[in-house]
DNA sequence: TAATTGTGATGCGTTTTTTGCATCACATAG
DNA sequence: CTATGTGATGCAAAAAACGCATCACAATTA
C-alpha cells in the first residue's frame, strides 16, 4: 500500500530508534528517510522524535502518532483481509506469538490444516517467551498469541483456554518409567533437566516442588525443548512436560515403542497449567486471523474435549 | 497530511459518484484523480467502484474500504487534535449537524463563549433537519448533533439531553397574549403559522392536538424559524417555539418589551420535548470537540438546570 | 586534549512519479 | 444517427522523491 510508505517508515525509525539504522533496513538511503520524517512533523506541525547523539527517541507527540499508526495499519489489515473474503477465496496474512510448547507439534498440524483448506493465507510464526508475546500484541506485530500459564497484561483478551497437565518424561529404561503416575516424592534426588526459569512450566513445576519440601537434581537447564527431550536418550535423567508439546502418540499410545516415555505427574502434587489463546483486548481481527482463531479452538475441543474453556 | 489525499480523492468520488466532479472538486484533472484511483484499485487487488455510463458507484469492497477511511481520517484528527493539546494551545476543528433550533441563540452564544477561550479552534454549523443530522455522524461529516425529538438511528449516542416545554408566541396584543399559560382549547380555530411536519416540534405539537381533539386554522407552513418569528408581527396568529430557539430575554423578563410574547403551553397539553445531543455511538471524539460537548452541556446546566440529563 | 566515530540535516543534480492535454472507446438520451 | 456524457490511455511536462557528497554537532576513544 503505497499511501503508507511515511507511515512505515516513522514506525520503522520508531522501532530502531535511528534514522540511518531504519534506513538501510528499510532498504533506502538516510537522506531520502530524514526527509520524510521532516515532511511528516512539518505536517503535524510540530516534531514527532527527540534527536539526540545516538539517535532518536519518539516524544509525546510520536508516541500518540506511532500509536495511531500501528492502529491503523492494523486495521488496514483487517478491511484488506475483510474486502479478499468477499472474493470467496480467503486471502490473508496471521501473524502469531508463541512460546516453544505449541511450536514443535500443536502449530505446525493446525496450520497445516488450515492451510489446506485456504492456501492463499500466509502466516508468521514467531517464538518468544510470554512476556514478549504479550509485547508484540500490544504493538499490533503479532494477532494472536499462545501463552502458557502467567498472563500479566491487562490488555490480553483470553479467546479460550486448555488445561494441560504435568507430565515426566525420561528414557523407557529408567526406574520411574514402570510407574503409572508420577508423585513428585519418587523424584528427590533426581537428576533433572529443566527449562529456564522464564518458562510457564518451571515456575507451575516449582510451585509443587516448593509445596511438597522436594529437591531435584537440577543438572542441566535449558530453553530448548529440542535438547531436553533429545538429551534424555543420552543419560539417565528425568524432564518435564506438557501434552500439547509432545508427540501425540506419546500418551495415547498403550504400549510405547519410542525409547522415551511420559508419565503423569499426579495433580495432587503439581496442579494443571493453563495454556491461553488469546488477542489484544478490544481489537477486531482480520478475516484470516479470526478464523485461525476458530481452527485453534476446533483442535483443541477435539485434543483435550473437556479441558477447553472459551 | 499528504499521505492521506489519495484516500480523501477516493471518499470525493465515493460521495460524487463520478470521477469527473470529484476531480472538479478536488481542483485536479479528471485523468490524475483516474490514475490515482486504479493505482490503489490496483494496490488493493480488486476494483472498489463499479463502472456506469453515468458514473461510477462503489461496489461492496469500496463501502468497506470508504468506511474505513472515513474512520481512519477521523482518528487522525482526534490524534492530531490530541498532539496539538500537548503544546498547550487547544487547536482543533468541531463539525456540528443540528436543527435550526439550536442555530438562533443557543450554538451562536456558546461557540462565542468558546472560542473566546480557545480561539485556536473553529467550527463548522451546518443546519439540517434530524434525519440528516444523523446521517452526518454515520458518516463522520459531523463531530456532534444537536436534535430536537426524534432520534430514529441506533447509532446515535446521546450525551446529554435537555428537556423543552412548548411555548405559544404571538404579537402582544392578540387575545391570547394575556393569559400566564395556554391550553390547546384556547387555539381552537386560531389561526396558526407552524414549522413544516418533518420538524420534531411539529410532531410533538401534533400528539397533543390530536389527543384534545383540538384543530388549529394553519394558514402557513414554514421551515424558516425567521420566518415564523417575524411574521408574528404582521398578523394575528399563534406559532409555537420551543425555549432554547427563543431570545432569552423572551421568557425571564417580567415585564415584556418586545412586541413578541411567548406563553407556556399546558404540559397536560402537551408533554416536554427532549433536545438530544450527541454523537456517533462508539466514536472518540477530538480533543476539542469532546470539550466543546462539555461546554454545551455547561451551558444547558446554566440555562435549564434540573431539566439537564447527562 | 585531540582524534575518531556516529548521528541527523542540507545543497544539488538525477531519477522516478505524478499531472495535464489530447484522444479513444463506450453507453445513454434525444 | 447524433450529441453528450462517462471512464481509460499515450505522451510530454511538471513535481516530487531520491542519492551523493558534505556539514555541524555530540559522544566516545586514544
Amino acid at each position: 500500500m503505497r499511501f503508507m510508505t511515511s507511515l512505515r517508515f516513522i514506525d520503522a525509525v520508531a522501532r530502531e530508534k535511528s534514522i540511518r539504522k531504519a534506513a538501510e533496513k528499510l532498504a533506502i538511503t538516510s537522506t531520502a528517510l530524514n526527509r520524510r520524517i521532516l515532511q511528516i512533523e512539518d505536517e503535524i506541525g510540530q516534531p514527532l522524535f527527540e534527536r539526540l547523539a545516538s539517535g532518536v527517541r519518539l516524544n509525546t507527540a510520536g508516541e500518540l502518532f506511532v500509536q495511531h499508526i500501528r492502529t491503523q495499519t492494523a486495521e488496514l489489515a483487517r478491511v484488506q483481509s475483510q474486502i479478499a473474503d468477499l472474493s470467496g477465496i480467503r486471502r490473508g496474512h496471521v501473524r502469531i506469538a508463541s512460546g516453544a510448547d505449541t511450536m514443535r507439534y500443536f502449530l505446525p498440524e493446525t496450520v497445516a490444516r488450515y492451510r489446506g483448506e485456504h492456501p492463499a493465507v500466509t502466516f508468521d510464526l514467531v517464538r518468544q517467551s510470554g512476556d514478549s508475546a504479550e509485547q508484540a500484541l500490544r504493538t499490533l506485530e503479532a494477532d494472536l498469541a499462545l501463552i502458557f500459564e502467567p498472563i500479566k497484561s491487562a490488555d490480553f483478551q483470553t479467546m479460550a483456554t486448555a488445561r494441560q497437565q504435568l507430565y515426566c518424561m525420561m528414557s523407557a529404561n529408567h526406574p520411574l518409567a514402570k510407574k503409572p503416575m508420577i508423585r513428585l516424592r519418587d523424584c528427590v534426588g533426581q537428576p533433572a533437566i529443566l527449562p529456564r526459569a522464564d518458562a510457564g512450566l518451571r515456575q507451575l513445576l516449582n510451585v509443587g516442588l516448593i509445596r511438597r519440601s522436594v529437591e531435584l537434581g537440577t543438572v542441566i537447564e535449558s530453553n530448548s525443548q529440542e535438547f531436553l527431550q533429545n538429551y534424555l536418550t543420552h543419560e539417565m535423567v528425568i524432564s518435564f512436560q506438557i501434552p500439547i508439546a509432545m508427540p501425540s502418540d506419546l500418551i495415547t499410545a498403550p504400549v510405547n515403542t519410542s525409547a522415551i516415555v511420559a508419565k503423569p505427574v499426579d495433580l495432587a502434587d503439581v496442579p494443571a497449567g493453563i495454556l491461553h489463546i488469546g488477542q489484544l483486548k478490544g481489537r477486531v481481527l482480520p478475516v484470516a486471523a479470526a478464523k485461525f482463531l476458530d481452527s485453534i479452538i476446533t483442535e483443541l475441543g477435539a485434543r483435550y474435549g473437556d479441558d477447553i474453556d472459551q
